[in-house]
DNA sequence: TCTCTTCCGTGAGCAGTGCTCTTGCTTTGC
DNA sequence: GCAAAGCAAGAGCACTGCTCACGGAAGAGA
């Protein structure tokens, strides 16, 4: 029984092959289940191979190494707060209401941050020692980063942002060159002006810094309500961009 | 030969305490040596232990465990960081100039984590995954957001801060109850307003965001020159607490 | 159906880690 | 001068990432 949907020359989806997935996923899986306890840093290979029942180098049939283990959990994560974020902002029906859905897209961010910390941490901590990122990852990171910019982009076609009181300070444009490229590149705003690359940009930073502050423990005796605190700065990020109030 | 500055019955000062002073600052010395090249995470304390000549359980003797370890170190840098700041704020000498003194004070925490990579990820990196940062550590943590606060403190004095354009949106005055009686307790501003707080707050939430974006590579391919971008950010945080321009 | 190749799981092994404990030595205090 | 205290060494335990030779199983081609 031939599946034909899918050319068996390209992709021979054999038995064999389903099978050799089907275990990946299942290491993929302890792994990250083990990333949540501990963090990434003391990830064990050898750890993930007992709670898939295997002995550790059977584990290296199918993940290269480590780091190939942790590269794979970085883009899966990535893609997986992508998808909530753009979820969550699409879930807003009135799409000229670019407050509420700058509100959405943070806190789907916080949201799930919150409820993975172990995968927060993979994705926003501190870089394992030894590990570099591959460039592979760096597509799925922008792809939450994305959705911001849209909204802002949308808000900005709108007309609706006001002028962004600029402080003179040498060429902006030219700081921000690779930011605006980004996002022309994609299509979102064709000349943006440099004021708003940096209100976003900065808007983001925050965003995710206050995420940070709250997962890692900064926060602590300073704000009563990490939840309602992250409210009102996502409320502020947005009057500050001109797409609040 | 005694020592009359200091009594002996408090602190015994024997050739003997002075030597293991003195073993137990290299041995923290080459951690921190350590700390620059592979991160908090891949710390070893045989790898110290060799740096200073010693075998692994010879360290035992002078530090509890590889926890113990890295709270001396946390302490330390924080110590060190809140001190680099505390200099740079107050080497301005025009004391009425609170823009130049808050962009001294930033540019001072962005230096000093640059130039210490390593130790910036202790501090504000991942939580090493087994490690609890015990009490101590906050107190040295807070001398840094102090100077931060004391330069707002100083402009809200001066009456040179401007309404701060409230958004409303439920009783901030409870949510950021804790950070106003951190300021209170300080006596640096007795009845801060609440407005002025979650500015503040903000404030040091993007600066450290900045940092930590530039130091983790997640501005990379955005920002062209980072030590300009951190100015630039900078100087609009001081104008968003109406203490710039 | 038979063979041959490819794939997979096992277990031993190497070098490294944090940490404990015993042993012997040196230095200190009386 | 001697007992006590402190110190460095080394063996050892359980753990880590990773490699490699081995035997078994499963699929492909004839």
């Amino acid at each position: 029984m031939r599946d034909v949907t899918s050319p068996p020359a390209s992709t021979p989806r054999t038995a064999r092959a389903l099978a050799r997935e089907a275990i990946t996923h299942e290491i993929l899986a302890a792994a990250r289940a083990r990333l949540a306890e501990d963090g990434p840093a003391a990830l064990s290979l050898r750890a993930v191979a007992r709670d898939v029942g295997m002995v550790s180098s059977a584990v290296y049939r199918y993940v290269e190494n480590r780091d190939a283990l942790l590269t794979a959990l970085i883009v899966e994560c990535y893609d997986e707060l992508g998808a909530a974020v753009e979820d969550a902002e699409a879930a807003v029906a009135d799409r000229a209401d670019v407050t509420s859905r700058w509100l959405a897209a943070c806190r789907a961010v916080r949201t799930w941050s919150v409820t993975h910390p172990g995968e927060f941490r993979l994705l926003y901590g501190t870089p394992v020692p030894g590990y570099a990122a591959p460039p592979d990852t760096i597509d799925p990171a922008t792809r939450l980063v994305l959705v911001l910019v849209a909204v802002v982009a949308d808000a900005h076609d709108d007309g609706a942002v006001p002028p962004l009181s600029p402080t003179a300070q040498g060429d902006l444009t030219e700081l921000v060159a690779g930011a605006r490229d980004f996002v022309a590149a994609r299509g979102l705003i064709e000349d943006a002006p440099p004021e708003l690359v940096v209100r976003t940009l900065m808007a983001w930073t925050t965003v995710l810094g206050t995420v940070s502050f709250e997962m890692f423990g900064h926060l602590a005796n300073t704000v009563s309500d990490p939840e309602a605190w992250f409210d009102v700065v996502a409320l502020r990020l947005a009057a500050d961009l001109g797409i609040g109030l």
